[in-house]
RNA sequence: GCGCCAGUAGCUCAGCUGGAUAGAGCAACUGCCUUCUAAGCAGUAGGCCGGGGGUUCGAGUCCCUCCUGGCGCGCCA
């Protein structure tokens, strides 16, 4: 349990047991008391912590709240508590205030647990997928995909903080239509290269990315014109068998680049060759919601409460991506046993959700309560004041390398993560690439660095950082070194509470009030120059700060530097 | 038409299960380096929290309704 966690359960016993009292004192009537409330308040002068219970209650005991906050207070005994004051303040709040014991435990419990700082241990850890950025193999990755990408692995890692057991996973569409798609496109700018453009006229549906055109010249350059002479269906294969390959590889040294490793990728063709797309569909046809028509096989959806029924197998005899989608989920589920899955997908597949959930639990899989998919809003490129459209089509699309060639990969991924998924977001790269300082994560970064100085500083000195055993810590009791020492204290629920909201942004956001509670310490308080009791507790402070720093920026997978 | 997400300072956004005078950053203005990194700090100015109803001790937060913006509603994925 967390100091955080520790302390409101603390506030709870110590109103409920001042209330027991005050009762048997005749002081205030029996009742049943609901939930105690308890909450931090927004500003730190109305104390550490605070009950509302005496403005809940007003109606229940059909006393004034002052009155209540009154009895109670005088009835609470705050001896072995982490208090060392309460007192009542406004329409009836009481307000509660660490002693300096909970300062010097929260402060050598960062120093103590250092880089694992911020880890919760669970009892009972779920074995959690998530599954994100899963792009078509057939093009380069976009900036929606350089969004979901930070998204989810900083989710996993904030998961994983938590106490889970997590696997990141990376879903290839390599079958169905689109990589038909891709083959044709690719064929017809091979027939073109070798027997000129006039040969074959362009089609429309083709994709028109200059990655295309690049594949077809790599299939010239080792095939020659060899693939003219096969069957269509050979000619399909050996593209499909050179070209995705190709894509494949070329999106994982990409997401190496942007510090994203899987630990598996994951083929939808699997699922075809083994037949688990095929007994899926049998599966639900034996739990009766399928029916046949117009020669197609079609989930009832709207048994589910959709608007519309969902084609599983098309009259064509291929099946759909639905089918394949909800073969890969039973297997997430009953082959690989995952407890829980979080899929990261753009807002624009929303209508999928609930459907891909009611089909699981129409298996029995529970996917309602098992499969929680995160909707991400996509990214508004804007460039020179205009927004840039992304189209696979016109192949002007921005992609993700392009991207880290433009900024520093901890400058796109600090960014990508410092909103909640489901805002919408605007890039400006004209900004993004000179805007340096303005950024956030060199704020943050920066008291990283200034720590780091100030303790080199005090090295340098021959005031090499003692053991946190041997220094009195109660000596920090200036209003800036005891927030400072709140916020390092915090670490812990903020990643519980990331990890339960599914909301990895939320370490951006405590990153930077960790790091503007830190620079507001460093100008009040001076560290190498103060007399040497206060010195070493303060240089233990700075190097708790720094811990949390950099525990914080290496969950959303960025630099501490040591210098800037 | 139906569904999902959003509407808070000039701009970009925080605001946790309803709580105390609604907060940051950028932009503007004023101070602070003979002292540990000024990529910093302190301060000033800037608000019918989209509109209107409702729920209650108390609403930016919950409910209803309307307005505005983004995205969906394929035998594509």
């Amino acid at each position: 349990m967390n100091l955080m966690e520790n302390a409101r359960i603390e506030v709870s016993n110590i109103v409920k047991a001042a209330y027991e009292k005050a009762v048997s004192q005749g002081l205030l009537p029996q009742a049943e008391l609901p939930k105690i409330a308890v909450e931090t308040p927004k500003d730190a002068s109305n104390g550490d912590w605070a009950s509302t219970v005496a403005m809940q209650c007003a109606k229940l005991l059909r006393m004034p709240p002052r009155k209540i906050a009154e009895a109670l207070v005088e009835n609470m005994e705050l001896d072995g508590t982490c208090f060392a004051k309460v007192d009542i303040a406004g329409a009836g709040f009481i307000n509660f205030t660490y002693n300096m014991d909970w300062y010097k435990n929260a402060l050598k419990t960062a120093v103590l647990e250092g880089e694992n700082y911020g880890k919760t241990k669970l009892e009972n850890p779920e074995k959690i997928m998530v599954e994100f950025v899963s792009a078509n193999p057939t093009g380069p990755m976009h900036m929606g995909n350089a969004r979901g990408g930070v998204l989810g692995d900083c989710l996993a890692e904030v998961l994983s903080w938590a106490g889970h057991d997590v696997t990141r996973e990376f879903y290839i569409n390599d079958a169905g239509n689109q990589v038909d798609k891709f083959a044709h496109s690719v064929e017809g700018r091979y027939i073109q290269i070798i027997k000129g453009e006039d040969a074959i006229e362009f089609d429309p549906s083709w994709y028109q990315g200059a990655d295309i055109k690049e594949l077809a010249q790599m299939l010239v350059d080792a095939h020659g014109d060899k693939l003219l002479d096969m069957t269509e269906e050979e000619r399909f294969d050996a593209i499909v068998g050179f070209g995705l390959p190709h894509n494949i590889e070329k999106m994982q040294r990409d997401l190496a680049r942007y510090k994203i490793t899987y630990d598996v990728w994951f083929r939808e063709s699997t699922l075809h060759q083994s037949g688990a797309v095929e007994e899926t569909v049998k599966m639900l046809s034996d739990a009766g919601v399928t029916y046949e028509k117009d020669g197609a096989l079609w989930l009832r959806s709207t048994a589910f409460g959709a608007e519309k029924d969902d084609v599983l197998r098309r009259a064509n005899g291929f099946y759909t991506y639905f089918a394949a989608d909800i073969a890969y989920h039973r297997n997430k589920f009953e082959t690989r046993h995952f407890d829980r899955v979080i899929n990261i997908w753009g807002a624009d597949h929303h209508g999928h959700v609930a459907r891909l959930q009611r089909a699981l639990d129409a298996i029995g899989l529970n996917g309602s309560e098992r499969l929680e998919i995160v909707l991400m809003q996509l990214v508004r490129m804007m460039q020179g004041g205009e927004v840039v459209r992304m189209s696979k089509r016109t192949g002007k699309s921005l992609t993700l390398s392009d991207l880290l060639d433009e900024i520093p990969v901890d400058a796109a991924r600090f960014f990508f993560n410092s909103r909640a998924a489901e805002t919408q977001m605007e890039f400006d790269l004209d900004l993004a690439v000179k805007q340096d300082s303005e950024n956030p994560l060199y704020y943050v970064q920066y008291a990283h660095a200034r720590i780091c100085s100030v303790i080199k500083s005090a090295t340098e000195n021959g005031h090499a950082l003692p053991n946190v055993e041997d220094v009195d810590l109660t000596v920090l009791t200036e209003n800036d070194e005891k927030a400072l020492i709140r916020v390092i204290a915090q670490l812990p629920e903020e990643i519980i509470s990331a990890a339960n909201d599914r909301d990895p942004s939320q370490m951006n956001k405590y990153g930077v009030s960790l790091a503007a509670q830190f620079h507001r310490f460093y100008n009040s308080c001076r560290v190498n120059d103060a007399e040497s009791a206060i010195r070493d507790a303060r240089l233990m402070l700075c190097k708790a700060a720094a811990q949390t720093i950099k525990n914080v920026l290496g969950m959303i997978g960025v630099d501490a530097p040591e210098h800037m």
